[in-house]
DNA sequence: CGGAAGATCCACT
DNA sequence: GTGGATCTTCCGA
């Protein structure tokens, strides 16, 4: 039902551009009062840290809002942008690199109903609406800054093993909103399932 | 201390 | 395709 056991901790202590892919077919299972949900991850990308000007960690900038970026691999970074939206990270490598994995989209997997709800729909939604984008995908699964710091398998949140993908299904593209970054804008640090539905825009 | 811009999404033209 | 919503953070004066 939630496909396999979760990922472990040893899966995260690895570069952020070694973990993005791999995370590609997981399960990101969410445990709430109201039920469970998951969603398959169909597109991420990759934050390398302080060596990446597009990175919140970048020349090892350290404030309150990315802290946790500094964790151990396998922590939770989240942050509030534009006013209104959460976008969903977890940490890689051994802790202090500020390197991260954005989880950029999902396909509804369980509790389909429930996160059509949370995102305020009320028809049947085109592929892609429900969790289609970062900000979307925590409006979703009920993702904000109270789970920010916290270890992935806590906080009723976790990743299983899912699915299995082959590297001829992975496709590699820039990362999306970053074009003030120079040329790490250009780095193909964006991934997701070639052709899947659920990626979000501009399709790879 | 003010202003600008951001790892986005949605409604509207 | 364009702009508005909405707020935190950073940087320059």
């Amino acid at each position: 039902m939630e496909a396999g056991r979760p990922l472990p901790p040893t899966f995260y202590r690895r570069r952020a551009d070694a973990v993005a892919p791999d995370l590609l077919g997981r399960y990101l299972v969410r445990d709430l009062p109201a039920g469970r949900l998951a969603v398959k991850i169909v597109e991420t990308e990759a934050y390398l840290g302080s060596s990446d000007p597009a990175s919140h960690a970048w020349k090892g900038r350290r404030t309150a809002r990315n802290e946790a970026l500094y964790l151990p691999g396998g922590s939770v970074y989240v942050f509030f942008v534009y006013g209104m939206h959460h976008c969903f990270n977890v940490v890689t490598g051994p802790g202090g690199e500020g390197e991260a994995v954005l989880i950029r989209a999902g396909e509804p997997v369980i509790g389909d109903e429930l996160m059509r709800r949370a995102r305020g729909l009320r028809r049947a939604p085109r592929p892609g609406d429900v969790a289609g984008g970062p900000a979307k995908l925590c409006q979703a699964l009920g993702i904000d800054l109270t789970l920010n710091g916290m270890r992935i398998g806590a906080g009723r949140l976790r990743i299983t093993e899912g699915e299995a993908v082959t590297a001829e299904e992975i496709a590699r593209g820039p990362r999306v909103g970053v074009a003030y970054a120079g040329e790490a804008a250009a780095w193909p640090l964006r991934f997701a399932l070639r052709g899947h539905p659920h990626v979000s825009r501009p399709r790879l």
